[in-house]
DNA sequence: ATCTTGACAATTG
DNA sequence: GCAATTGCCAAGA
């Protein structure tokens, strides 16, 4: 059969397992979780994946940041305000954001 | 098959 | 440091 490879059809799932194994306490990119997924360059497909998440999931997607060391998400009470407060009960604090929290924090 | 769309990223002014 | 520009890659329509 010309089916492709199952994981072809799960990168979600795929992009999901790798985002559950961000340790609690650390964080990551969409960059590197995209390049661990074996997906390098792919980073704007994690974001896509951790879009799909229900509400109320068990993945970590709150330890995924962009590369500035920001959250991606729209500001507000349920987007980066939500993130920046789970991190921060982490013990992560993006405070105003940048590159130092990432060379602080990075897994 | 073509065009648009994004929770991105690196570069440039 | 911020905004615009360009490159990226897979999903959707």
């Amino acid at each position: 059969m010309t089916k492709k490879h199952p994981m072809d059809t799960d990168l979600d799932q795929r992009i999901w397992l790798t985002v559950c194994a961000i340790p609690a306490g650390k964080l990551s990119t969409y960059g590197d979780i995209a390049e661990r997924a074996g997906l390098p360059g792919a980073a704007r497909r994690v974001g896509a994946a951790l879009r799909k998440l229900p509400h109320g999931s068990a993945v970590p997607w709150y330890r995924v940041v962009n590369a500035s060391g920001k959250s991606s998400l729209p500001p507000g009470r349920n987007g980066a305000d939500r993130q920046r407060r789970l991190l921060a009960d982490e013990g992560v604090l993006l405070r105003s954001g940048g590159v130092s929290v990432l060379k602080r924090y990075r897994w």
